[in-house]
DNA sequence: TCAATATAGGGGTATCTACCCCAATAGTGA
DNA sequence: TCACTATTGGGGTAGATACCCCTATATTGA
């Protein structure tokens, strides 16, 4: 048992997910990845690459080439900012309309899976993701 | 807090914690993903694409490519089975030692994990992983 | 036997992801 | 002011992933 690898046993676990979220999402016409970072650019009002970057814990490039897929789709619409090095990122109408069609459905998939594992199985996931995912050869306490 | 989705924060941690492999593994040349199939590939001895896609959890098609990576890398051999259709994959001699290299390492990242979580940790993330990949229940489709 | 069906791989295409590097722009210090 | 540095996006490249569909090869049934 032991022997399988945690990560792979992770990154399998969340391809499933995705499916099912993918599923239940469908009739909206988005993906979950596409609706939690259309949430998280509603969210954030008009983020730059950079910060939606950061909010979603994603690389720079990762993210704006995510970002152009939602672009392409006209969900999402971009515009130079004040610095001219920045683009910043909202909502499109239909972006905003998919994203409330979206809303409810999601919400469906989450709070089935929140009533499975119970608050408490809630909390120790949340937990273990977070030993999992303190990075490793820290030298215990104190810098080097 | 229940306000992420926690497809977004599995794939997350999974992202993260695989970061955290490959840096441990790092000096062995290969990455967690490819150490976890070329394991795969020594236990089953010479499966076809179609095995190894079931045993690996992941699509025929996606599989495939995977390991022409690391045939191109050297790592892997194909050759036709007796079912013309199939060909079977075996590790080459590089990519055995390439895997006994890794090997360590892989143990290293994967007992300071298991510690970390602890027996029970473990046991509850194993459980958590299952109750969340398993498919709901048919949303009461009222079509639309 | 041989046509109909099923299976195995793989290509086309597309998304998500990351790393490295470059150009444009902003900021800073002499 | 102006050269140096830092920041922001994005391109190149590449791996991992999936879906759909095609070809080659079995298998099966009439």
């Amino acid at each position: 048992m032991s022997d399988t690898c945690l990560c792979i046993d992770l990154r399998t676990a969340a391809q499933q997910l995705t499916r099912i979220y993918d599923g239940v999402m469908a009739p909206s016409g988005i993906t979950v990845t596409q609706f939690s970072l259309m949430h998280l650019i509603q969210r954030l009002d008009g983020p730059s690459v950079k910060e939606l970057a950061e909010a979603s814990q994603l690389e720079r490039s990762t993210l704006g080439r995510n970002v152009r897929v939602l672009e392409k789709l006209g969900l999402v619409d971009m515009k130079t900012g004040e610095d001219a090095r920045t683009r910043t990122i909202y909502l499109s109408r239909k972006g905003l309309k998919s994203l409330q069609r979206a809303l409810p459905l999601w919400q469906s998939a989450q709070s089935q899976l929140l009533e499975r594992l119970g608050l408490e199985g809630r909390q120790q996931l949340e937990e273990t993701l977070k030993i999992l995912t303190t990075p490793l050869t820290a030298p215990t306490k104190s810098k080097a």
